[in-house]
DNA sequence: TTTGTATTTAGCTAAATATCAAAATAGAGT
DNA sequence: ACTCTATTTTGATATTTAGCTAAATACAAA
């Protein structure tokens, strides 16, 4: 739970997340999408992996991160357990549908 | 909100944070309840004030210290709305009513 | 005003973190 | 076997963090 709070603590990884919530992106899209260099965010990816927020797959060249949605889900609902509170989890995204 | 996060991502001040929840509490008696010096509690208080997840009053030669709820909430709805999610607070709990 | 209790600040160390540029690795394609 | 592209690892530096002891502050009480 600590770890997934401190992967949580800094905005560019709670983007990324978001971001992944989307759809999987690969290492070099996102981050395309941050003014960091790409070695910074290939350490944020660590952190994030760490926490198991994210896994990876290889594809080709590239690899390709998706969110595990169910390692959020479940430090969410702990913590707010405690607190007392409920938490319903969440129908995907729509990915613009249009 | 990474204030809040990164003040959550600590075994020990999350623990403080559920004591406070029962009833507010001074520093010290806080302080009694964990391994380690008073000066390091001191500066958990410190990380839990300045995310705004505490706030203290001064009691004759005692800081009481109470939780803002209000604070960890708003946190915790932006976060889960970012993710779909419906967070529903909580009744305060039940301070053993024995 | 001296003493005692409660808490914080100062000053320190060791370990962790964030960032970068440069080098290394992995795969595909020529 | 090269060469390109994608990503990570290495090595360096700066900052932050968690912890400690000792000193300072705040207030009450004697």
């Amino acid at each position: 739970m600590s770890l997934v709070f401190k992967a949580l603590s800094d905005p560019t990884r709670r983007r990324v997340l978001e971001m992944l919530r989307e759809r999987p992106m690969s290492a070099g899209d996102l981050a395309a999408a941050f003014p960091v260099s790409k070695p910074t965010m290939s350490a944020h990816f660590a952190v994030l992996r760490e926490a198991g927020l994210i896994a990876s797959e290889k594809q080709a060249q590239s690899v390709i991160y998706h969110l595990q949605m169910s390692v959020l889900e479940e430090a969410m609902l702990g913590f707010a357990q405690a607190f007392g509170w409920q938490l319903q989890p969440a129908a995907k995204p729509e990915s613009s549908t249009d």
